[in-house]
DNA sequence: AAACAAGGCAACCGCCACCGG
DNA sequence: TCCGGTGGCGGTTGCCTTGTT
């Protein structure tokens, strides 16, 4: 089954080149088809890109999709405590300017951001009925999830510490994955700062930048 | 085990600014 | 100055996964 997009607003049929654009997931084929072609011609123009890439997508798609998912330096999985810290401060200073606050973290693309602002903080704000942006959520920002990272950052940072030096001591075999991260708040009402799992894939980008460096 | 609800997040949309012809 | 193309941004949607009943 195809995916077929929104409904589309417009009362006139859709051209027959809009017609042939491709919309919804991309397909590991895709991903590598813009892959080798970005690293073979940079970004940039990206409508005559995703033409010259064979793909059947819009440039801002494919802009998008390299941006968000397939660029090498995209950091993938949990937004740590340190970079949750980070992203309130700089939503106090900066307000919903993603892209500005995604510029303060390596890695991390403002769509990222975004999500984890709207499904985690605005979540929260919801439960504790307060508006996000009001004077009183704001406090119990500061006052208490703020405080609670800053202690959570210093208790990984000393448990890493007291890990590594038992590593050191037994040199057993270090996990692949991080640890799941420890309870929840005490406090009633704010829930856990980050409880997320890794995300699963049928492909990962490793796997789509490994075949791609065997292809050059 | 099945049905349903909620959460997470990838992807799309509309708008705007910028630039070159 | 105007206009079309392009890129960037924030908001929104809806699919998929996970949790709950």
């Amino acid at each position: 089954m195809e995916f077929q997009g929104r409904a589309c607003g417009s009362a006139t049929p859709p051209s027959e080149e809009e017609m042939e654009l491709r919309r919804g997931p991309w397909t590991a084929d895709e991903d590598l088809r813009l892959m080798n072609y970005v690293t073979a011609h940079g970004e940039g123009r990206w409508n005559s890109l995703a033409r010259g890439a064979g793909l059947r997508r819009t440039g801002k798609s494919c802009r998008l999709r390299w941006l968000n998912y397939l660029r090498p330096d995209v950091r993938r999985g949990n937004i740590t405590p340190e970079e949750q810290l980070l992203i309130l401060e700089l939503h106090f200073r900066l307000g919903n300017r993603w892209s500005k606050i995604a510029r303060h973290l390596p890695g991390r693309t403002d769509n990222e951001i975004k999500n984890y602002w709207r499904t985690r903080v605005q979540k929260h704000a919801k439960q504790l009925r307060c508006d996000v942006n009001s004077k009183q959520f704001r406090d119990i920002l500061r006052s208490i999830w703020m405080p609670r990272l800053v202690e959570r950052i210093r208790e990984a940072s000393s448990s890493s510490a007291a890990t590594a030096m038992r590593q050191n001591a037994a040199a057993p075999l270090a996990p692949t994955r991080p640890p799941p991260s420890p309870g929840g708040y005490a406090f009633s009402g704010l829930p856990d700062v980050d409880q997320s799992g890794w995300g699963e894939s049928l492909w990962s980008v490793e796997d789509i930048w490994l075949q791609q460096q065997q292809q050059l």
